[in-house]
RNA sequence: CGGGAUGUAGCGCAGUCUGGUUAGCGCACCUGCUUUGGGAGCAGGGGGUCGGAAGUUCGAAUCUUCUCGUCCCGACCA
């Protein structure tokens, strides 16, 4: 058990800082609302960047970069978009020793200012469609920050695009949905629902949000990742115009999309345990750690090293990466050293010892599930794949059964108020309702509607009784 | 931003009410010896000016005022 990590059915809040203390994934900053990621989370974020990178390249798009500093003026152009982001945004207006005469807003997004770059750089029907993303840091005043969940400034990528038709755009909205849905369930393990936002939850200037929605291991939602058909909002405020076939001006169709790092807030929530982080092998920067352990200091550091360390080179090689590390900390004791590493939440740890070697096994000890396995040197590395493979379905599957034990179905406004107040968790219900009677839902339950459950039909909305609602997931949420 | 709690060594705490020698303890850290397959033992040692500022006093970790941070609950918000 671990000593300095709270459990999580004592006081949840503590026991998900401490993980991340004892996986010293992340700091305090010393400006409020920020932190500091440590080099072991940055892995993490570095981890995810590259399998979203390859899927925005795979999917036709490119990288570029943004100025940092908004003009104030641009974020007042999109009237919902200003009223939505103007309480969080923080302000330049000094520099050079002067007063500014326009302040600038240091970035809580980039439509704005991607934007006005579009209007420059698009003319004509040929040059579209515009598929740019950037990585980069953005800032939100947060009066209540929590590590990785809600920070002033945080890491994440933004796409923004610029289609000749609403139909492109709805069907890139809709792609990067679906490649956030994949990284998040195929690469993080993290089961999500992939569906539409209720108007109330849009973001500023959107026409439709679409959400990567997670439930966290105290039965509370997350929104992991979220897709937006900008409609001609921002064209219209920025004067996005292409000259199509005929000749005739046009306003262009935008979308946005961003995954940030609060992504890793939900892996740590969903998968890790009392005795700290738990990592999904495939987004885990380490994937197994090799422990050479001898009742001599020096037997383990001169006889068994050299072959843990030659074991580590050809799992690297099979693996494609440097996702085994040999432990050389000959000055720490066994047990000590296999508390530090359930704690960084290494998916896999193997030891040798002379025990081992005597007997041509190697020890395997799962972080998931604890299980210990004795393998013969020989099948050593199909075996470590094998059981990071289960390792990492193991994962998704104990997630999602999870969820789906912790989702219920409110036929009533009634019913919906009592699961969540007795239960928590997810609740499906039918709702057609307006932003005030989300607004209503959520002083009355302390829940919102995450989001609409995609593909289901239609029935009586638990709020108005009409027959247009649509089923979706109500939770209280991060 | 409102309510509650809290801030003393890297971490966790005692001391504060009833001001008074060099501010203690556990873990961690350093050195040595013994240990070593699920958080070792003994011995020796280093480290803090008590979140910050101002004030009261012969004297402040301790009293007063202000301020900052953090945590919990709420409001607001992705």
């Amino acid at each position: 058990m671990a000593r300095n990590i709270t459990p999580k059915e004592e006081n949840y809040s503590q026991w998900y800082l401490d993980v991340i203390k004892a996986a010293e994934l992340a700091d305090y900053a010393p400006v409020r609302g920020c932190m500091v990621i440590r080099p072991t989370g940055y892995a993490i974020w570095e981890s995810i960047q590259s399998k979203l990178d390859f899927e925005f390249k795979k999917t036709g798009h490119v990288n570029a970069y943004f100025p940092l500093l908004i003009p104030n003026s641009f974020l007042q152009k999109e009237a919902e978009h200003v009223e939505g982001f103007a309480p969080e945004c923080a302000m330049v207006t000094h520099a050079g020793g002067e007063e500014l005469e326009e302040p600038f807003a240091v970035r809580p997004t980039s439509e704005t200012v991607i934007g006005s770059m579009y209007a420059k750089w698009i003319q004509s029907w040929r040059d579209l469609p515009v598929l740019i993303n950037q990585w980069c840091n953005v800032m939100r005043w947060e009066k209540r920050p929590r590590l990785f969940l809600r920070t002033s400034e945080f890491l994440w990528q933004e796409g923004h695009t610029a289609h000749a038709s609403s139909k492109e755009a709805r069907e890139e909205t809709l792609r990067m949905l679906e490649v956030y849905r994949k990284i998040f369930e195929e690469e993080l393990a993290l089961p999500v629902i992939a569906g539409e936002k209720t108007a109330g939850e849009r973001f500023p200037g959107a026409i439709d949000t679409y959400t990567c929605e997670a439930m966290m291991s105290d039965t509370k939602a997350l929104q992991a990742g979220t897709s937006h058909f900008l409609g001609q909002n921002f064209a219209k405020a920025f004067d996005i115009q292409y000259q199509d076939k005929d000749g005739e001006l046009q306003y262009c169709w935008t979308t946005s999309w961003g995954v940030s790092t609060r992504s890793i807030g939900a892996l740590i929530m969903v998968h890790s345990d009392n005795d700290g982080l738990v990592l999904p092998p495939r987004i885990a920067p380490v994937k197994a750690v090799i422990l050479p352990i001898s009742k001599d200091e020096s037997a383990a550091e001169h006889d068994i090293f050299p072959k843990a360390k030659e074991l580590a080179e050809n799992l690297n090689a099979e693996l494609g990466g440097m996702f085994v590390k040999v432990d050389d900390n000959f000055h720490m004791r066994p047990g000590d050293r296999f508390f530090m590493h359930l704690q960084k939440g290494i998916p896999l740890r193997l030891e040798l010892g002379e025990k081992d070697i005597a007997s041509g096994t190697v020890r395997l000890v799962r972080r998931d599930t604890g299980a210990k396995i004795d393998v013969k040197t020989e099948n050593v590395i199909p075996e470590v794949k094998n059981i990071l493979d289960d390792i990492q379905k193991n994962l998704y599957k104990r997630a999602k059964n999870f969820r789906e034990a912790n989702t219920y179905d409110a036929k009533s406004y009634d019913e919906l108020k009592e699961i969540i107040d007795s239960k928590g968790g997810f609740v499906r219900a039918y709702f057609a309702g307006t932003p005030e009677d989300e607004v209503r839902i959520r002083e009355e339950t302390g829940a919102t509607p995450r989001c609409i459950l995609p593909n289901t039909e239609t029935g009586t909305c638990i709020i108005t009784g009409k027959d247009n609602g649509r089923l979706t997931i109500f939770a209280k949420a991060y």
